[in-house]
DNA sequence: GTTTTTGATATTTTT
DNA sequence: TATCAAAAAC
């Protein structure tokens, strides 16, 4: 196809996009698959091609399916259309997540898959109690088969689009002595008696019926003229035999994606999807977008340079017109402290030259590697914040909340009932619990309904079925008010009935007045929903919450949830042979493994616009333990010319490599012969070392301190944002011990605390 | 029925 | 080293 070129006649949203990315807008008809590279504008494409699809009236935008991973990019991208294609965009039903548009399919189909279009969708900790309970009834060994294992594995296998029918008798035949199946359908079992589903289902079940109803699937096929995908490379089995199944009749897909960028196989993408894309739609338009328009030079070749060791790659060439920049700086350390100590001072002296704490980013391998930084960061009183970790909608008092609200909006929700039945203690322990669940069981009723049966008999002892009734009572109570009353009211009434509030209040630590305003939080939240209904649907799909940015903070997370971010300069932390890549992925995985965490290390790279370090420290403590490992292997796949190298060590690179010299390592030869072993880096971890150096140096830095504030004196009880309530103990200057109530010992800045 | 003690167990986590 | 869940003690 000839791409025709810039002229001032073109619509608004092909302006400013290049050739290539013309090309991916005007290829409307057939199958095209646009390899994007880091930072090549894969969004304003794909927002141009939508918009495109709209203003040329190929297609409603209800005829439109967009497909993406994560709420956010589905939000970015509404976002971004609506701007171009004004209000249109509310009609577009088919732009969301994967799971948002299986959610939506599946309820107006749910009977046809035995479910009640209300059914609730679990998430992983309601998956996990649930498959407790499974392998208790199948009489497996506990300790062997965890729960976690088997639902992982059931997990895998929704992925790849089998029911329980589909597993094989070999594959079975491995797991939970031979019982793999019969778990995965018992489970199921119970998942429909539940009137339920997990995120697998949501799209299993819509494969299912696509497969099995011709009637459903060509509904379908037909309503939707053209298809888009975003991230392709992360698809799994079972998301792209939906996709196939929909593009059947009129093979309009437009996938986009990066296969370099595929760092998810362990949750069930497959990057074969995208390496075989053309086998599977003959006569598929390959376009690719290679123009970067984030990093400099030396970051785009630093990260090439990398990514090339991998095999297998359909290959891009990444380009920019970007002046050349610094190159990237290899900094070396004794050990996890120091890493951090250094970061701080990098970004202090960053911020004096202007640049600003938003723009600034720490990028680690595991979550972990999170706590040595947030450590130095209260001490210096850098403000910083830590994406991931406990999500809004996991908290326990949040998750309890939502039990009560589930259970008023289904009564079937059996995993609801138990959460909440005891919670606040009402003095229902496991002996009423487990009557109530034996006459269910007999019964075959959900337990709400044999808990509001039991309290008629004399089957408990009267403590316990006063208690109870008064539970059953209160909740055909709420359900009651559920029809004429406000849902956020009724959660806040709810809360108040049960008793809930009363307990996190007479409480009376930081941490219950935290719950508190969480549960003001969530009840203010649900405000925003037309139905209680629609509100757990959205908990249940977007299980992040975004809180104010308020002040320009550094951000510390994982690589994984920086893919599709970006920031002006870039800390990459933790490149260590046995964490970055990490033992897992070197003991077993074998190359796929390896290869992943070296796509891993180019995404990392690739976020970074124009300033990117990358540490390594000599020593680490990994569960409590020091261990002692050497520069990652990605480190010397870095060009030479791209990066420079130093070692912050005062005894220079001497010491450094003592640490791994034949004078006192009886592995050295073992590490020297292979270099490249599974087992060596594991035997070298054995050998540990105490960093008493370390110890100086803070002290010394305690004593440049300044002179700190007079109000406070040993003794004094105060107040901490972070640790709460304690007693000082020591003042060194402007720094104080600590000893907190609920964090234990610290050492924190004065500034930082305040009279209790 | 609740609290304390022990003990095993540890990546990455879009939905 | 922390955490979290199951077992034991209260």
């Amino acid at each position: 196809m000839t791409v025709p070129s810039p002229s001032p006649a073109d619509p608004p949203y092909l302006q400013g996009l290049n050739a290539p990315q013309r090309e991916a807008v005007l290829t409307t008809e057939g199958p095209v698959l646009v390899l994007a590279g880091a930072g090549t504008g894969k969004t304003a494409a794909l927002t141009a091609r939508l918009a495109h699809l709209v203003a040329t009236r190929r297609a409603f935008p209800s005829e439109i399916l967009a497909v993406t991973f994560t709420n956010k990019a589905a939000r970015e991208m509404r976002e971004r259309v609506g701007r171009m294609i004004g209000p249109a965009v509310e009609g577009m039903p088919w732009l969301g997540t994967f799971h948002s548009i299986g959610a939506r399919m599946l309820r107006r189909h749910a009977e046809l898959v035995g479910l009640q279009s209300n059914f609730t969708i679990l998430d992983t900790d309601d998956q996990l109690r649930l498959m407790k309970q499974i392998i208790q009834a199948a009489g497996i060994d506990e300790k062997r088969w965890t729960a976690r294992a088997l639902a992982a594995l059931i997990d895998r296998w929704k992925n790849k689009g089998f029911t329980p029918k589909d597993v094989d008798a070999g594959e079975s035949e491995a797991f939970a002595n031979g019982k793999g199946a019969e778990i995965y359908a018992a489970y199921q079992d119970r998942l429909r008696a539940l009137n339920a589903c997990d995120f697998g289902d949501l799209l299993l079940h819509m494969l299912t019926l696509f497969r099995t109803d011709r009637e459903v699937l060509e509904q379908y096929q037909q309503r939707f003229r053209y298809i888009m995908v975003d991230e392709y490379q992360d698809t799994n089995t079972s998301q792209y035999l939906w996709l196939r199944l929909l593009a059947q009749t009129r093979k309009n897909i437009c996938c986009v994606g990066d296969d370099d960028q595929s760092i998810y196989s362990w949750r069930g993408a497959e990057v074969a999807n995208i390496l075989r894309f053309e086998r599977d739609f003959p006569g598929a338009a390959i376009i690719r977008l290679e123009q970067n328009y984030r990093s400099t030079p030396h970051i785009l070749a630093a990260a090439s340079g990398v990514i090339a060791q991998n095999g297998g790659r359909l290959g891009k060439t990444l380009w920019t017109q970007a002046d050349e920049g610094e190159k990237l700086r290899v900094i070396g350390v004794w050990d996890g402290p120091e890493e951090a100590r250094r970061v701080g001072d990098e970004i202090e002296g960053l911020e004096r030259q202007g640049v600003r704490a938003d723009d600034i980013a720490i990028l680690v391998r595991a979550q972990f590697q999170t706590r040595e930084f947030e450590d130095r960061f209260i001490q210096i009183g850098m403000p910083y914040r830590i994406v991931g970790g406990y999500r809004f909608y996991e908290r326990a008092e949040i998750r309890d909340a939502l039990a009560y609200l589930r259970l008023v909006n289904q009564p079937a929700d059996d995993l609801a009932f138990e959460r909440i039945v005891n919670v606040p203690k009402r003095g229902l322990g496991d002996k009423a619990v487990e009557k109530v669940h034996r006459l269910a069981r007999a019964e075959g009723v959900p337990l709400s309904l044999a808990a509001a049966r039991i309290v008629d008999s004399d089957e408990l002892t009267p403590q316990a079925r006063r208690a109870l009734g008064r539970f059953i009572g209160d909740l055909a109570r709420w359900r009651d008010l559920a029809t004429t009353m406000n849902h956020a009211d009724l959660a806040r009434q709810i809360l108040d009935e049960s008793g809930y509030t009363a307990v996190l209040q007479a409480e009376r630590s930081t941490e219950a007045s935290g719950r508190l305003e969480n549960l003001q939080e969530l009840a203010r939240a649900m405000e925003d929903y037309e139905t209680l209904g629609a509100f757990l649907e959205h908990v249940s799909l977007v299980m992040d919450n975004e809180g104010a940015q308020e002040e320009a903070k550094v951000t510390i997370m994982t690589i994984h949830a920086a893919k599709g971010l970006e920031f002006d300069t870039v800390f990459l932390a933790g490149w260590e042979d046995g964490l970055f890549p990490s033992q897992r992925s070197l003991d077993e995985g074998g190359l796929s493994a390896l290869e992943e965490e070296r796509r891993l290390a180019y995404v990392a790279i690739t976020r970074a616009r124009r300033r990117c370090y990358i540490l390594h420290a000599a020593n680490r403590r990994v569960y409590g333990q020091w261990t002692s490992s050497i520069p990652s292997r990605f480190i010397g796949e870095l060009p030479k010319e791209t990066t420079d190298v130093e070692t912050t060590m005062s005894g220079g690179a001497s010491l450094w490599r003592a640490n791994w010299s034949e004078r006192d390592d009886p592995f050295a030869n073992v590490a020297r012969g292979s270099g490249r072993g599974p087992g060596w880096q594991r035997a070298q971890g054995q050998f540990t070392r105490e960093p008493t150096r370390i110890v100086e140096a803070r002290q010394s830095a305690v004593s440049l301190g300044n002179k700190g504030r007079d109000d406070i004196s040993v003794g004094m009880r105060i107040f901490h944002q972070k640790f709460g309530y304690g007693r000082v103990t020591a003042i060194e200057g402007n720094k104080l011990e600590i000893d907190f109530e609920q964090a234990g010992a610290k050492r924190v800045l004065d500034s930082f605390v305040s009279l209790a």
